[in-house]
DNA sequence: TGGAGTGACCGTAACGGTTCAGAACCAATT
DNA sequence: AATTGGTTCTGAACCGTTACGGTCACTCCA
């Protein structure tokens, strides 16, 4: 029976026409893929966590990067790819232990969430991306710290000592507003936590108190997220001469407050983003891109390879410094004195 | 030992902790997912049907909303969503096989693709999505012939009767280049064979011949098809007053032909999309908007709706004629005259 | 003609859960 | 003391497949 459907030549024509012929008399639709994969151990699809609402998987262009990275390396494969439901909103677990997935590809979660933690416990092999190295789990990111640390070296060069921040959500709880330097070490996203690591290491020392920085957080990512956090920032701390932030969402956002206060970048205000997504190329924005197509690839080849799963690997992307048309020396009030505001 | 997991109150607590405990010395990961599966035949996931390169899905605005509006009902429901790797290459109809679902939504893929049939095989619930009704299976969709029809209407309205068209992929094959009325007709793609249709039966009705109106097809759907179909089209008729585009992408491809040729849109050249993507309101496109995340909603509403499935249903989501700044009545040549090219 | 060798076919035992019938137990009622 | 009722617990059947070993018939060669 399975032969016939599977392995033709392990049994005659003959036979293998009349079981067929049978099998469609009776209505018999074909091996139960389920029972299948319960024999041989094997579901042919990975699972997909994201804790986060699914249709910011589908805006958010990094993210959306990354899974089409990953689809393109399960499709090579032949293998499904199932986006487990796990919104921030529902605690329940329930969906990542009734997965029947071969493995799991777990995209920038906070580090305490429960669903990683279920996830872990599966015996099945995962991979992490934009997540600190766990457990024994294979890894797959950037150096979001060194790049972040290049990108403000950058800034620190033109003269820039007087900065703000605008950063993503740093944990599972809502907080649009200021972030304590306690908090910044306490972020639950790794991502956040070593890019606001690599900016507090530049400008410490270059003689920055970074405590005195100000630095806010939005729990939403997208533009009008920017322009809320750019706004914030400008109104305690009109005299910044650079606005660095964590995304290129947010980025954009704040290009747009700017525009709206009639500060002109970079002559005004310098703005700095985090990604290297197309929109930010379009508007030249000063960032650091990153290879989201190829990091979701990695990440699924990693999960897919079946070679030596002896000790957790851990692949490191490199990071490219975009010198964009949003980040420029700061005048001085010497130079305003000169050629005028 | 499955009541400990599932079931709390049909044992005591002491034994329930009893039965944890041991489980958890001896290592036990939990219930597997796939056995349980077999047993009480649900997989918990719905599967994706594309046939068409899965970064497809994730580029195209289209395919992305409505991917993103089937993802929201699975989350709603708790449900996995499973893509199935099926490009159009590949003829390994054995994906659909070995995919452990409870149904299946099948999105825009042509009536004679093996995937689908290998999916109607199947003996669980079927949504197909921008198809004509086929076999036993709900279908969620937008009128498209009438659509185009009221869209031609328009343009009739306005005056113009030199028209040339750019359609998607009609079949299987690559055929770049024009179409036969034939074709047209024979199109395995619903959608594009619809949408003709409306366009045909206006301009019929208005004293147009259709077999002379210029028709071209492109297999790739990205603006640079846009932007070659209606170099095309514009070769070998300079004269038409208005070029149809079957989607929005092809028509903002089409807007950068014209500028390069330096005809002023709408003065010189009306061009009307599909589909009402985000980017074409941006660029003030004449087309017709469609619900395609509402599309994707439905589907899956349809899909995981427990309810009576006696016979099957057929959604219907109404569209809307954007009148943008593309479309405009086209100048005689006593105006010309007149006012100057 | 006998024995080994070959290929086709068939029967059965897992895979790991869920479910359900019934056993065992205890308490309360007749 | 025996019956009844109710709860907690145990064991076995079943879901549908694949892997594997065994049977059987047949051929080939000595």
């Amino acid at each position: 029976m399975s032969n016939a459907y599977n392995r033709p030549d392990q049994l005659s024509p003959e036979l293998r026409r009349r079981v067929l012929e049978t099998a469609r008399r009776l209505g018999y639709p074909g091996p139960d893929p389920v029972a299948r994969s319960l024999r041989t151990r094997k579901a042919g699809a990975v699972g997909l966590l994201l804790t986060e609402n699914l249709s910011y998987a589908f805006r958010d262009p990094a993210a959306l990067g990354f899974l089409e990275g990953l689809a393109l390396a399960c499709e090579d494969a032949g293998t499904g790819l199932m986006l487990i439901p796990a919104s921030p909103e529902r605690e329940d677990v329930a969906a990542v232990h009734r997965a029947g997935v071969d493995g799991f590809v777990v995209y920038s979660v906070p580090d305490d969430d429960p669903h990683l933690a279920a996830v872990l416990e599966r015996p099945v092999p995962t991979v992490v991306c934009d997540q600190p190295d766990i457990g024994n789990v294979d890894r797959v990111g950037i150096d979001d710290r060194s790049a972040m640390y290049e990108l403000a070296q950058h800034l620190i060069a033109m003269g820039h000592r007087r900065v703000g921040v605008v950063c993503m959500r740093l944990a599972r709880d809502r907080n649009d507003g200021y972030v304590s330097v306690d908090r910044q070490h306490a972020a639950h996203f790794h991502v956040q936590r070593a890019r606001l690591a690599g900016l507090a290491m530049a400008f410490s020392e270059a003689g920055v108190d970074w405590s005195k920085v100000p630095v806010v957080e939005r729990f939403d990512h997208n533009t009008a997220s920017g322009e809320a956090a750019a706004a914030q920032v400008l109104d305690r701390d009109p005299s910044i001469t650079a606005l660095i932030c964590t995304s290129d969402i947010l980025a954009l956002g704040a290009m747009n407050e700017a525009k709206r206060r009639g500060l002109r970048v970079p002559e005004d205000l310098t703005i700095t983003g985090f990604d290297g997504i197309q929109e930010a190329e379009r508007a030249g924005l000063t960032t650091v891109r990153q290879p989201v197509l190829e990091k979701g690839r990695a990440a699924g080849k990693l999960l897919l390879d079946v070679g030596e799963r002896t000790r957790p690997r851990s692949v490191n992307l490199s990071t490219e410094l975009i010198t964009g048309t949003t980040a420029a020396a700061p005048r001085t009030i010497a130079e305003e004195r000169w050629f005028g505001p």
